[in-house]
DNA sequence: CTCGAACGTTCGTGCCACTAACGAAGCTAT
DNA sequence: ATAGCTTCGTTAGTGGCACGAACGTTCGAG
């Protein structure tokens, strides 16, 4: 098959990593910019919606949920709370951790954000039928979830 | 299936610019670890493909081709001459450009890496069946080439 | 000739992923 | 209990990458 003769290998294009980087910083644009026009960053989105959809929980647990690193955690919620959007409450149970809690202001502040991330997400996907953007969420889906920090390698051959 | 009522509105997983940014961390890393191990980075295997596919080109327009700023591409350029990958010459027929050309040694160092990238690709896309592959290839691709700084806006309201 | 644009270059910025190290606190196991 | 492991929050720092500002040089068009 493919008797065509490119001289050129044509290596170049079309290969996944760099699509999904391009991609990548598409979206992060369209989302940053958004998210800028409220002086909020994507974190701050990541994190209030971890709250809300999972409820309060420690630092180290919202890095898990989120991806966030627990270093960087810090800042991004000294920032939330700096700006009464969640509590940080030191655990009776653990005084190790911190209880992280969602304030109403914080709910409503995810609510403004949530729409503007929502129509980032409207114009990232644009291009695309509404089957494809399914799809293309389904495979980046297995992509991440199959490639987490240190994976176990199944099939380690040899 | 499922008309249920969930409670909780489940926003933060699958917003696709998240799904995006993650599988981009995922595959620059493992493409990263694999060129670090002969010193190179992922910019160096991108120059030196595009000169392979499109050959000697001045720096602009290597930066149109690779996606690189033509700021950061002035570090790798010189990288790439210290090693004697390129060569550098000023053009004869336009005076502010350099001519950028491949080197014999650049073109073997192309193929080391290109090995290397192809495995990092494998891997990445591991999860995947050989049709998914194809089919996200080609969502990123419609995604990247519709993303691309100052787009025309077909549909510019008021 | 003048003006605007492109080119190569330097410097600086901001975001993000990640590491190292630390003190404090909890969890075993002997 | 005490010794040793781990977890947690925190600080500081690193490196890569995308991007912007500015400047001198050179080209091209009016």
């Amino acid at each position: 098959m493919s008797p065509a003769p490119e001289p050129t290998p044509a290596r170049l294009r079309a290969i996944p990593s760099r699509l999904l980087a391009g991609a990548a910083v598409a979206a992060d644009r369209l989302v940053g910019e958004r998210l800028a026009a409220e002086g909020a960053r994507k974190w701050h989105f990541a994190v209030l919606a971890a709250l809300a959809e999972a409820g309060a929980a420690s630092q180290a647990e919202l890095s898990r949920r989120t991806g966030i690193y627990r270093s960087d955690m810090v800042a991004v919620l000294n920032e939330l709370a700096d700006t009464e959007y969640i509590r940080r409450d030191p655990d009776p149970g653990d005084r190790r951790r911190n209880v992280i809690t969602l304030t109403p202001g914080g709910h409503r502040r995810l609510e403004r954000l949530d729409a503007l991330v929502t129509d980032a997400q409207r114009e990232l996907l644009a291009p695309l039928t509404p089957g494809q953007r399914d799809e293309l969420t389904r495979l980046l889906t297995v992509l991440t979830e199959y490639h987490r920090p240190s994976h176990p390698r199944p099939h380690d051959a040899k």
